[in-house]
DNA sequence: CCAGAAACAGGAACGTGTTCTAGTATGCCA
DNA sequence: TGGCATACTAGAACACGTTCCTGTTTCTGG
């Protein structure tokens, strides 16, 4: 079983030798991030600003967060661990493969929607991504990965290919959320196009 | 027939007023983009630079061309002309839809993976792109479609879902370039999983 | 050919991500 | 407890995208 859970588990792993003062300013770090991101989208996520708001230097800041890009897909990594344990409390409904993933996909595509500045700056951040945050945007990727595959098995047994299909659904669900956020698709339009595209996708 | 060749088309248009120092300087500046980005990748491509290689002014680089992502885009939009019209010379090979499909993604996803930094410079500009950018993306991505399209039906007639199967190819393609230059991926892995993406998604 | 408009050159200036420096506080080990 | 390494603060400094300003050249209509 790879369902993990936590997804930022490898960061909770070198946190264990952190200070409680530490995971505090890590903590009011991630919160500020999110409250400007909310607020104005990724220009608004200023390094300056959240260090101020974090009552932290703008170096502490860098030593937690290496770049702005760091931290907005730790941001996002910690917001994903969120849905996760939400939808993660029970099994998805639906009688076919492709109705539970749909339910699993329409709801993360609703909960991103509803905070758009929020989803722009994070999903910004998630393309921008240079190797240098792969691991960090790796895990989101197993977190989202794992939420469907696990809609498509249902508890039940693996069915060949599962994996790849959900890897498949997630491309197109980030190259959706992006056009979206392009300014080149409407918001129901998206959720179409991923609708059509599971049923596309995945056998009954 | 939606294939339309000339992805830059609605540039040629205005560019019909243009005087032929103007289409030079354009020239220009496209050439040492392509140049700097090759060279150096995203962080390569300076304004300043660019300007001075180009013998032009760093205004008169933003009166053609708004932003650097705007610059970029445009390169990626010149580029994927000199692909499409290679492509279009002759039918794709195949018996098959999905080895037809597979013929000409593997031969674009080569002509990228040639040149990585150029291709990360490209691609992280197609993902930065803001709604500013909408019309130039929408038509790279439309170049792409043509090209996919076409190889399904062959010359032939359309078949059910043909467009939008095309689409999802895309989006698959785009995404496993991004996570190739994001360093998760090699580029084995890349063809290989964009091929058992078609296999996956294209009926024969 | 002339006058006005538009385009261009050269370069200063600004904003924000990132780095660096100097001094101060905090935690750890003998 | 004292000393030392590490972490933190405050803020200057730097890099590059972008904007703006001033003066000059080029185009266009009459």
């Amino acid at each position: 079983m790879t369902v993990v859970g936590q997804v930022t588990a490898q960061t909770a792993a070198a946190a264990e030798t952190e200070t409680a003062a530490q995971r505090a300013r890590r903590a009011r770090i991630i919160s500020a991030t999110l409250a400007l991101a909310s607020r104005g989208g990724f220009e608004a996520v200023q390094m300056r600003e959240v260090a101020e708001r974090s009552e932290v230097a703008l170096g502490t800041l860098y030593r937690y967060f290496p770049s702005k890009i760091h931290l907005l897909v730790s941001a996002m990594a910690s917001e994903v661990d969120v849905l996760s344990s939400r939808l993660q409390k029970r099994q998805a409904p639906g009688e076919t493969r492709a109705e539970r993933v749909s339910f699993v996909l329409e709801r993360s595509t609703r909960s991103l929607q509803r905070d758009p500045l929020l989803t722009e700056a994070m999903v910004r951040a998630m393309m921008a991504a240079d190797s240098t945050v792969g691991p960090e945007v790796a895990a989101i990727r197993q977190g989202m990965s794992d939420l469907i595959v696990q809609a498509m098995r249902n508890g039940g047994e693996a069915v060949e290919h599962d994996v790849e299909l959900a890897a498949i659904l997630q491309d197109v669900w980030f190259a959706r959320q992006i056009a979206w956020l392009g300014g080149r698709m409407e918001a129901a339009d998206v959720w179409r196009d991923i609708h059509q595209a599971i049923t596309l996708v995945v056998p009954d």
